[in-house]
DNA sequence: TCTTTACATTGACGTTGCGTAAAGGTGTAT
DNA sequence: ATACACCTTTACGCAACGTCAATGTAAAGA
């Protein structure tokens, strides 16, 4: 099979400007020129086309890309093993940005505060550098009232009603707690009542609701002192408990 | 607390020059200038520059995040509840692509070839225009000998032993899905041997195993045709049965 | 106090991966 | 013959900074 610039272009899914790019720094050349100086792509193109978005995918430059498929040791699959590993990294990445995200979410609408470096966890790769402790205390200072007044301002501006029903629900989520706790079984009929109020207190906030990101917020209750202190508070283990019983609700392991 | 710019950018993790560029398009301005013309931030800017890095990831451009970040009407966690809608939506499209690396690893290793148009899937969105009817049938040719001829050439490559154990391990996994097919349990002993098995011929090819993504491979044995013939050759729904039994093994729902 | 060193400033040009004309040749159908 | 969809090269434009360069300033040690 023989194509054009334009037949390929619709092929791939890419503009015929980029293919004549792919064509001037040399990554991707035309099988052949015909009479007329039109390129001409053959198998052996679609081929390598295929491979250069692969790695364009994964935000490799195409120099690199060019050394990559211009290798003579070129080996596909082990190239694409190596590919396939760098995108699951590029995707806990993404699951550390949105757990980042859900954290400040919840935290925020808990009108508790997070420091500033807690801030720019997930946009960071690693970063641990000296100077971090170095300005780790100024770094811990805490925001003061303003925020939590941000976070009354914007209660006071949402609807009086789901605001009621939100706190209502909130407070039925803790007494429930409480209560599910004293019964010590956290697969029992008032634990899974209490973490089905926890979703639905969640499903005001959430604009989609998923077992997993259930689950892992649970997980968060614990794992994050701010969390476990708040349901603690009047009732030691009580954090741990609701998260127990939302592993059982959502199926989780 | 208040940040020159290097220490906000230690901090976030960015540039010195990306900062001086934010405030050069007016996007993240200081909160004033000191006598000596220094940049000092507060903690106003602190947050709106988490604001703009949290868009930034997702490849918003920065005029949109300006928009997004400076609208009086800008409300921080509906912004995030919608910001984390996207991630999760992008984290779909990463899963798409690792599924099709899979495939495409998968299908190699297997001798199976792919249409030209199967190859670029993931890649384009949903370009279905009229044109590709118009090319359809030429893009449906299949690729001939001359990739099954690559395929040999990588087996010739690999090292005697690592072959050898590998086909030894397939035919294995065929014979034992055979008689494990017979017994109709893919709970039974034979049918979770047939799936360890199948785990080991897989960990050759694969760096890293994991449940999920050798139940995903499972499921693709039954969604693919090419994969579902190759299995069901012999004995006509073996495929389905190998991946009940996978699905078993790995402890899948 | 002097000097070094680390950090700040404003230009201004370079880079990547194309988009988007502009100005023109080609092929084929009517 | 002419319309039309396709192809060509050349060339400037864009985002989001990186990277000099040339220069001023703050903090700390000799």
């Amino acid at each position: 099979m023989e194509y054009t610039v334009q037949k390929l272009s619709r092929l791939a899914g890419v503009s015929t400007r980029t293919l004549r790019y792919y064509d001037e720094i040399g990554i991707l050349k035309p099988a052949r020129i015909n009479s007329s100086r039109y390129r001409i792509y053959g198998q052996a193109e679609v081929d390598r086309l295929q491979q250069i978005l692969f790695y364009r995918e994964l935000g490799v430059g195409l120099p690199s890309i060019k050394d990559i498929v211009t290798a003579p040791s070129f080996d596909g699959t082990k190239a694409l093993r190596e590919h396939r590993e760098k995108l699951l990294e590029k995707r806990e990445q993404l699951d550390a940005l949105i757990a980042n995200v859900d954290k400040t979410i919840a935290l925020t609408e808990g009108g508790i505060t997070m420091s500033d470096k807690e801030k720019f966890e997930g946009f960071k790769q690693k970063l641990v550098d000296d100077n971090e402790a170095k300005y780790g205390k100024e770094i811990r200072e805490k925001y003061g009232d303003e925020t939590v007044n941000k976070s009354n301002q914007k209660m006071k501006e949402m609807a009086q009603e789901q605001y009621d029903e939100m706190t209502k629900l909130a407070t039925e989520v803790n007494d429930t707690l409480y209560a599910a706790f004293k019964t010590g079984d956290p697969a029992g009929e008032l634990a899974q009542k209490t973490a089905d109020l926890h979703r639905q207190w969640l499903c005001h906030s959430w604009d989609s609701y998923s077992k997993e990101a259930h689950a892992g917020l649970a997980q968060m209750y614990v794992d994050d002192p701010r969390f476990t202190a708040y349901y603690d508070e009047k009732q030691p283990g009580a954090a741990e408990f609701l998260r127990d019983a939302i592993f059982i609700y959502t199926g989780k392991k």
